[in-house]
DNA sequence: ACAATAGGCAAGCCGTCACTTGCCTGTCAA
DNA sequence: TTGACAGGCAAGTGACGGCTTGCCTATTGT
């Protein structure tokens, strides 16, 4: 679980998890040319690569090969975890 | 936003907001203790109030001086921005 | 009044992290 | 088949984060 939120904590990869969530199932190098094109974000191919196995370790993204390519799958499911451990009090909700 | 990662980053101050869920409105002294006492947790009052001040900058607590002493208090709105962000598939959800 | 209690401020140390640079592996097309 | 393309594997660097140490302020009880 810890894993899930130093993945969380650095804001690039929160803007990849933006990106797939806008648009699932991206190679490393689409990546690469939305964080810069998009979001002003110059960064070598590495250290996006570098978030995106964080992102994995975490369980937040998940990869399928195919060929010379890699794509990223977005999986929020570790974020409901959250809920679980502190009662979250939303807008509206009547406990 | 990236506050509230960072400050939940940190494996201590997630025990701190456990302390806080069970036992609302603790001061600096009791969490110290019970950190101690019943997370094995040997930490300085100095390392505990950094803490707690990363937490409250997160806006995860609020905090009510009365006299010398300054109770803290557990405030989990911040997390419901999670799911507006990133939509959370749970078990037994049908979107 | 004065000592104990609850907490704050600031500097310093060391480990982790984000990012770069350089080079290497595997896959597809001309 | 050979070169272009997608990606991986380190090692190195600078900065930030967690924790300690030392000293200081303010409030309370006897």
């Amino acid at each position: 679980m810890g894993d899930v939120f130093k993945a969380l904590a650095d804001p690039t990869r929160r803007t990849i998890l933006d990106e797939l969530t806008e648009r699932d199932g991206q190679t490393l190098f689409e990546i690469c040319v939305r964080l810069t094109s998009r979001h002003q974000l110059s960064l070598t191919r590495q250290a996006v690569s570098q978030h995106l196995a964080v992102l994995e370790e975490a369980g937040l993204i998940t990869t399928r090969k195919q060929g010379r390519y890699k794509f990223h799958h977005l999986d929020t499911t570790p974020l409901a975890a959250i809920f679980e451990r502190w009662p979250v009090t939303r807008k509206g909700q009547t406990p």
